[in-house]
RNA sequence: GGCCAGAUAGCUCAGUCGGUAGAGCAGAGGAUUGAAAAUCCUCGUGUCGGUGGUUCGAUUCCACCUCUGGCCA
């Protein structure tokens, strides 16, 4: 685990240089094809040599999430324990690792009829009027979800339209899971985030090298992706669209797409500062892989 | 050289009919159950450019000075 630009990657084709794993990507954005640059995906020849499983399978278009991971993951561990090579979880979308070790309630899956409904209800009354009906039917969620927090209560209100039972019936019924795997928690970073930073800065200006303006020109124009797609969205994506379609000058866009990228950095940190038994490595030390082949 | 407009938080600015000031952005901390690179919450003392003057009291009014724009020579 770590924040973005703290050297997961490399850290983890080290060790599959040095025995038998088999790596799986946990990264939310990894997943899409065609979004390769800006998402800083291991290369084609990389990815040859050190073969991730989840990393290009699905459309921008297509909608991927926590749930989907944890079943992919299982499998994908109970194979490799099979060949009996080591299962190795690398990338930086915290909430997939919490998922496949604790598990989901049993919702309903999204529902993309209603989350229009949705939305288009709260174009009209707004979030907090929605999150104000949401207290009448599920007072402990309203609570616990903020008004403006579109998201959960656009969920919330899914969950009870499709299935008629409230978020918090589901969460009381939902059982204790037990991972049944032992677990080695390590994470990556610099020592301080002002190094980050100069990274983060760093990377994207190498990506601008790379191509990345045409990249996201040719999936909004060329594939025509919907700029309103979560991947669309994601951190760069967003920002290249904003410069593309002429709302913000390209200096700008530098600034936003650097900002954006720390401030997903802190976020992923946030849930390490919290995260359970958690080994701590540094970038850019070359005893990382050493320390790491002890601890397993 | 003259005239005009500015100078307030890291940045862009608001404001105080005179009682030492507040937004947005940035930054920091946090939440996180089928979109999670998403979505959301909390956090604002700074010689109010400098020096004098008026005043019980000046960041606010006045004078001069410095700097930055613009216009005129």
């Amino acid at each position: 685990m770590g924040p973005t630009a703290s050297g997961k990657t490399e850290l983890a084709m080290q060790l599959y240089d040095s025995r038998p794993c088999e790596l799986i990507s946990v990264d939310s954005a990894l997943v899409y094809r065609g979004m390769n640059i800006g998402t800083a995906k291991p290369t084609a020849q990389e990815l040859t040599d050190y073969p991730h499983h989840l990393i290009d399978i699905c459309n921008p278009d297509e909608p991927y999430s926590a749930s989907q991971f944890r079943e992919d993951a299982l499998a994908l561990i109970a194979q490799a324990i099979n060949k009996k090579h080591l299962p190795v979880l690398v990338g930086g979308t915290m909430l997939y690792y919490k998922t496949l070790m604790q598990g989901l309630a049993d919702l309903p899956s999204a529902d993309e009829a209603i989350r229009t409904q949705i939305t288009t209800e709260a174009a009209n009354l707004g979030w907090p009027g929605l999150h104000a009906e949401l207290a009448e039917f599920d007072p402990d969620s309203a609570e616990r979800i903020k008004p403006n927090d579109s998201q959960r209560i656009q969920r919330a209100i899914e969950v009870y339209r499709i299935s008629g039972n409230t978020l918090t019936e589901f969460y009381a019924k939902q059982a204790q899971e037990r991972f049944p795997y032992r677990v080695l928690n390590t994470a990556i970073a610099p020592q301080d985030r002002a190094i980050l930073r100069d990274k983060i800065r760093q990377r994207f200006m190498l990506m601008l090298e790379q191509g990345v303006i045409k990249e996201v020109d040719y999936l909004l124009n060329v594939k025509g992706y919907d700029p309103e797609l979560p991947a669309m969205r994601s951190v760069g994506y967003r920002q290249i669209i904003e410069y593309l379609k002429g709302t913000v000058d390209y200096d700008l866009m530098i600034e936003n797409v650097v900002t954006a990228t720390a401030r997903l950095a802190k976020r992923q940190v946030t849930w390490l500062r919290s995260w359970p038994e958690l080994v701590w490595f540094e970038s850019g030390n070359c005893n990382n892989l050493a320390k790491l082949m002890t601890l397993i």
